[in-house]
DNA sequence: CAGGCAAGCGGGGCGCCACCCCGTTTTTTG
DNA sequence: CAAAAAACGGGGTGGCGCCCCGCTTGCCTG
C-alpha cells in the first residue's frame, strides 16, 4: 500500500507503451501473441520488455488490471443488492460474459492460479477472489448457494467456461448459457 | 467404413513409433510438447513426422483416440443402466476425471472443437459426442436433464472443468467436484 | 547550472522450434 | 530382379524467447 518505487521518466514511458502494444496485440492473436512483435510495435528493444516484464504472465497482469478492477467495482456494487443469490450469480456471469469476450483474460487468471512463482499480492487472481468472495459470504448467509461451494470453486468454474467459449462464434451467448446450466445444474428443479 | 488405404510397412512403423513417443512426450509435458524432441526419440526425421502428422492436432488425436474410444465404450454400457440420470452423471464426471488426469486431453479437445480444418468424422470430438448424445437422449427421456442441454453443452462444460483443474494437486479429486457442482447446481436444492 | 553516476536502453547473439525442399533409400510390384 | 512408387530425413529458413553488455539518458547533488 505505500507508494511505488518512483521510476525514472523514460521507464514509465516505455512501461505504458509496451502495456497499450500488448494490449492490441493480445486482442488479435490472443495470449499467446509474439512478445517480439509487442516490442517491436511499442518502439522498444525486446531486452526493455523483458526487463519490465519477467514473465509472460506478468504482462498480462498488467494488461488485464483495469479491466479486472472494474468487474471488483460490479462486485462491490451487488453487495448492496436485497438478493444476495441473485448477486452473486449476476456477477459471476458478468464474469463469464468478460472472460469469453476478452481474449487472453481466461487464460491469465488460469495460469495465474498455478503459478509456481511469488504470489505476488494484488494479482488479477486474488482482486476477484476478494471482491467475490464478500458476494459468496453473503449469499451464504442468505442460504442462497450451497455451504460446499467456495468461492475458488466458483471462479475457476466460471473462468473455465470463459476459456472454452473464447474465440467461438458468439463467445458472450455461449459462456451466458453455460454459466446458467452450472449455477441452475444439470438436473431440472422439482 | 472401407478399409483404409495400406501403407507401406516402414510407414506404418514410423507411425506407430511417433504416436508412442507422443504419448509419453506429452504425458510429461503437455499437449505444447516438443514436435521435435517427440521426433528424435522416435528416432525419425522431423519431417516424417509432418507428413504423417500434418497439424499437431492431427497427432493428439491419434495419441488420444484410444483412450476416448474407452471412455466411449464405458458409455455404451452405462446406456443399459436402469437410471438414466445418474448413468449420464457418472459418465460425465469419469469424462471430467479422464481429462483432468490426461495431460494435453482436455486441450486436444477443445481445439478440435473449433479446428478450422476439415472437421473429418471419427475425430475425439464426434466420439464423444455421438456416445454421450445417446445418455442423453434417455436422460432426457426419463425427465432427469433439463430438456435445454445439449450433449455439446454438457461436454464443453466438463471438458472446460478438465482444462482448468489439469495439472493441479489431485485434479481427479478437483475435477469431481466441479463437477458436482455444475450437475447439482450452485443454488441449493430445495 | 554543471557534472557524475546509476538506471535504463537495445542491438545482437544463442539455442530452440515448426515447417518444408529435395536428393537418397526402402518397399512393392510385375 | 529391376524399375517405379512411396517414404525417408538431413539440412535450410524464418521466427521466437531470453539474455549479455557496451552505450545513452535522466536525475540529483553541490
Amino acid at each position: 500500500m505505500a507508494l511505488v518505487k518512483p521510476k525514472r521518466a523514460d521507464a514509465r514511458r516505455n512501461f505504458d507503451q509496451i502495456v497499450a502494444a500488448a494490449e492490441t496485440e493480445i486482442a488479435r492473436h490472443g495470449a499467446e501473441a509474439s512478445l517480439e512483435e509487442i516490442a517491436r510495435r511499442a518502439g522498444v528493444g525486446s531486452a526493455t520488455l523483458h526487463r519490465h516484464f519477467p514473465s509472460r504472465q506478468a504482462l498480462l497482469e498488467a494488461v488485464f488490471h483495469d479491466r479486472v478492477e472494474v468487474l471488483c467495482a460490479q462486485a462491490r456494487e451487488l453487495a448492496g443488492h436485497p438478493d444476495p443469490g441473485a448477486a452473486l450469480g449476476g456477477w459471476l456471469r458478468a464474469v463469464a460474459r468478460y472472460g469469453a469476450t476478452t481474449r487472453g483474460l481466461a487464460r491469465s487468471l488460469l495460469d495465474g492460479g498455478r503459478a509456481a512463482e511469488p504470489p505476488r499480492d494484488s494479482t488479477c487472481e486474488t482482486m476477484l477472489v476478494d471482491a467475490g468472495g464478500e458476494l459468496l459470504r453473503l449469499a451464504h448467509a442468505a442460504g442462497s448457494v450451497r455451504p460446499d461451494a467456495s468461492i475458488v470453486d466458483l471462479l475457476t468454474l466460471v473462468n473455465a467456461i470463459s476459456l472454452a467459449t473464447e474465440g467461438g462464434a458468439d463467445a458472450a451467448a455461449e459462456a451466458t448459457r453455460l454459466t446458467d446450466l452450472a449455477l441452475e445444474g444439470v438436473r431440472p428443479r422439482s
